[in-house]
DNA sequence: ATGCAAATGCAAACTATTTGCAATAAGGAA
DNA sequence: TTCCTTATTGCAAATAGTTTGCATTTGCAT
């Protein structure tokens, strides 16, 4: 299973398009590494960016991240709330389930599901190359 | 494989939720009922509506889209291109299987698979609403 | 046929994201 | 280190997709 891209791994695809090692990339980079909560959304790093240097802009994040994912340095995903959440890409595989009321992205891997899926693929002639789980759901009344 | 909701179902949707059966809202219901081209986003009915009665409005379409899918009678896809995309929603749920070389879309359902992802939902505390499967793969050699 | 609430069309508002441009700063060369 | 070139930045304004306020129209129960 895959180690996630670290700050460093994202630097370094930088680097490797030529790009230059700026501040405001430095600190946004630093937030996308960070363990924390996972896919944030632009103006949530933003948000957080402005909080260690408030001279930094939205357009910068938005390039950078941009820029990111070109490289395949980071994922983008579409969620139906309309705007894009970001995480670094390479983690080990998992899907998405959705809380529905909150916006909160779980994350879970299943190796059952995985199998069934290579096994329906199978049956109908089929090779998976890649594949999108998303569950959309509620927390339960307690 | 189940049958997708015809433009009769999507009109008992509307007249179930005590909605008027309006000019505009039939344009709409027969094009997403149609089997011509699948999943239009909202300009691409609103083109094709336009060419029926040009009087229909944007708003409209999107208000329309907005009841029916909330009534559970079609279902909106978001891709990271940004825009949503509607289809006539089935009966009993079911999942895609891309062809990666031909764009072939393939339908299928696992019960197996829909009873995996109510129980990891619930371990995690959750109630599915719906869910959404993409499989990308190709087709094995023969 | 008539009345009234629901639905429409228009214009304008909103949200997420992108772009033009002058000012700034990264980082290689001297 | 300092200088120079040019990528990158921040700002403001533009776009794209979608939603909303409001006066007018229309479905449909009576």
């Amino acid at each position: 299973m895959a180690t996630p891209l670290d700050s460093d791994d994202l630097l370094s695809a930088l680097r490797k398009a030529g790009a230059r090692i700026t501040k405001p990339r430095k600190l946004i980079i630093q937030i996308l590494a960070d363990k924390g909560d996972e896919h944030p959304d632009a103006m949530e790093i933003f948000r957080r960016a402005v909080r260690q240097d408030s001279r930094i802009s939205l357009p910068t994040v938005y390039r950078t991240l941009k820029m990111l994912e070109e490289h395949g340095a980071i994922q983008r995903h579409a969620f139906v709330d309309g705007r894009s959440r970001y995480e670094p890409a390479d983690g080990p595989h998992h899907d998405h389930l959705i809380d529905m009321d909150t916006g909160a992205v779980i994350e879970f891997q299943s190796e059952k599901i995985e199998r069934l899926q290579e096994e329906i693929a199978r049956e109908l002639g089929y090779e998976i190359v890649h594949h999108r789980l998303e569950l959309y759901g509620r927390k339960t009344k307690v």
